[in-house]
DNA sequence: TCTGTAATTGAGAATGATTCCTATTTTGAG
DNA sequence: CTCAAAATAGGAATCATTCTCAATTACAGA
């Protein structure tokens, strides 16, 4: 597992593109919208940094949808709901567990809990209107 | 999409493993559990019935974790853990939230929330102790 | 119980997202 | 400016899952 040692213009963009978008995009949807402006760019490239980038915790992974992986620059928790119609993922806001059923599942479970991850299903506005 | 109409003694046994354990399997270990009675059972058969399963709401997809999907086939509504450690799926007891908010999240985004999965990541009890 | 038809299945090919390989290019410390 | 280490392109390889289609099986009706 690589870890990030150096800066490059295409890491850069990688990070920008996700970072400048709110549609918690696939690799190839970064890759499509930057592939018009650096021709050169590799598929695997995209892949490889969102790897590092999840690694090293600068981005994080919302989760595994209809088989693409999305991913997401908000770092701090929150929730997504993911529509059933279109396949948008949007930020769900508002959304997120009393932290008391965290530690009392830790108390009496002997888990440790890191993250937490919600994933709503539904529709989104759009589709909603269209119901 | 195909629909359930008839019984098989395959797709019966196949259904009978899943609800006989609490490992939230993946389709290739229901295919390894019962290959040793069923010989002639082939892989495609376990992922065909997993999904007519999970389209007719009798099992639930728990999401896909390090590129494998794993199923559950307690349907009501309940959290899961994933240990980052040893890859286990765990059920995660009294972990819900509170419907107030999804209510307030409907009325005031516009959204239509259908479900919910709430995935936890950390530590099964076992990884736990020996950390 | 027998029959006919539609559902189900096996086996392997096909698909598609992701990862790997390696020669080439780029970065950045000194 | 130099050079070793890191990063990349591009295409092959991997691997979970789905598809194809001929053969098998379930089951409603006779």
């Amino acid at each position: 597992m690589p870890t990030i040692r150096k800066r490059s213009r295409k890491r850069d963009a990688i990070l920008q593109c996700l970072s400048g978008t709110t549609t918690h995009p696939t690799a190839e949807w970064i890759y499509n919208e930057l592939k018009p402006d650096i021709p050169d760019l590799s598929l695997a490239t995209v892949y490889r940094n969102l790897a590092m980038f999840k690694q090293a915790g600068q981005i994080e992974s919302v989760g595994v949808f209809g088989g693409l992986e999305h991913f997401d620059w908000r770092t701090e928790p929150h929730a997504h709901l993911v529509c059933r119609c279109c396949g948008a993922v949007i930020d769900a806001e508002g959304i997120e567990l009393p932290s008391a059923l965290i530690t009392q599942l830790e108390e009496t479970s002997g888990v440790r809990v890191d993250s937490c991850r919600i994933t709503l299903q539904g529709l989104c506005p759009a589709c909603t209107q269209q119901a």
